[in-house]
DNA sequence: CCATTTACTTGACACGGTGTAAAGTTGACA
DNA sequence: TGTCAACTTTACACCGTGTCAAGTAAATGG
């Protein structure tokens, strides 16, 4: 806090007059964060895919490059969601949203017969989810030293081979 | 550390003369959970399957069913990374020792021209770690309510699907 | 123009957790 | 009997979060 406040360049009590607790002020943030970069909206965007296949690599663009945008907010976040409830419903809620992101994926790839038929709907969403983490980002990312392109390249494929099946022909 | 000198029937100071820090204690039980539950020995088994495909199914199988014993562990390590450098290398070690089990599963689909023919052996051994997270494990398992063997199970189908070419037949 | 309000300041303090330091107790072993 | 090792209690320093009180400076408004 008072790290923040000197590079505001007020005291750290004046910050306590903006936000209570500390959770708060990086909850703002999520929030400010999400409106300024417009999340939703390219979210949306990527709705406009005709096909489900399209759909899927689409989101998987837009989250994924939105993934370093927000990645020292999400390492506040989460480092302190054993500590505060408020944050990691913070946290939580952000990550569900993209969860909905995930769902309408596996959705538009029922409608088109494209999910592998081995693959209930749910199982399907999870594992998308799972492979779009953060923390995935960060290990290949951050640990691995991949490019985003890299990043982005390898998660679609390993996205497609997870969940498209080749639909009629699909043994 | 009250807490576990609470637990342990010592004293908070008594705790200090065994273990100078926190990081060391956990770096230590780190250590013990290892010798006791003999992380090392299971992956060694996972070396003896025959071909390149069992032995990465194997190597999974170990591996993600190691990651819920020691999972307790691995959040308190994971949580001071950032605070204590020594903890973020012991976890970092660990992590490490996972990799090189990749690598070696790796290696062997490539011995048995089992490894899709566009993944680099480094990148195939990053995709497979990446899957292997703990991290991962915590989506699926804790917060999607999954079970154990859908976990393995689902990994591994997805692990197949992401390295495995059909050698000589492979588009 | 004066009074109030607003946004901020400084300074002090409580609390919890980590880690240090010192002095005292207990029991074993030589 | 003396010494050593393991432990105890007590106290304290440091840091970060969050609270509280009193004061200041500028804008706003009757």
């Amino acid at each position: 806090m008072s790290d923040i406040a000197k590079a505001v360049g007020i005291s750290r009590q004046a910050l306590y007059l903006h936000f209570p607790t500390r959770a708060e002020l990086l909850i703002a943030t999520t929030r400010h964060i999400d409106s300024v970069k417009n999340m939703d909206a390219r979210l949306a965007d990527s709705r406009a895919a005709s096909s489900g296949a399209d759909r899927l690599v689409s989101f998987i663009k837009v989250w994924g490059g939105y993934i370093p945008e927000i990645h020292g907010l999400s390492v506040a976040l989460r480092s302190m969601r054993d500590s505060d409830a408020e944050a990691a419903a913070a946290w939580d809620d952000r990550m569900q949203a993209v969860r909905h992101g995930c769902a309408a994926a596996v959705e538009a790839l029922i409608a088109d017969k494209m999910l592998k038929s081995d693959l209930d709907r749910e199982v399907a969403t999870d594992l998308l989810w799972t492979l779009l983490s953060v923390e995935n980002w960060e290990r290949l990312v951050r640990d691995c030293g991949w490019s985003q392109t890299e990043y982005e390249n390898q998660i679609r494929r390993l996205a497609e081979a997870a969940l498209l099946g080749s639909g009629l022909f699909e043994k």
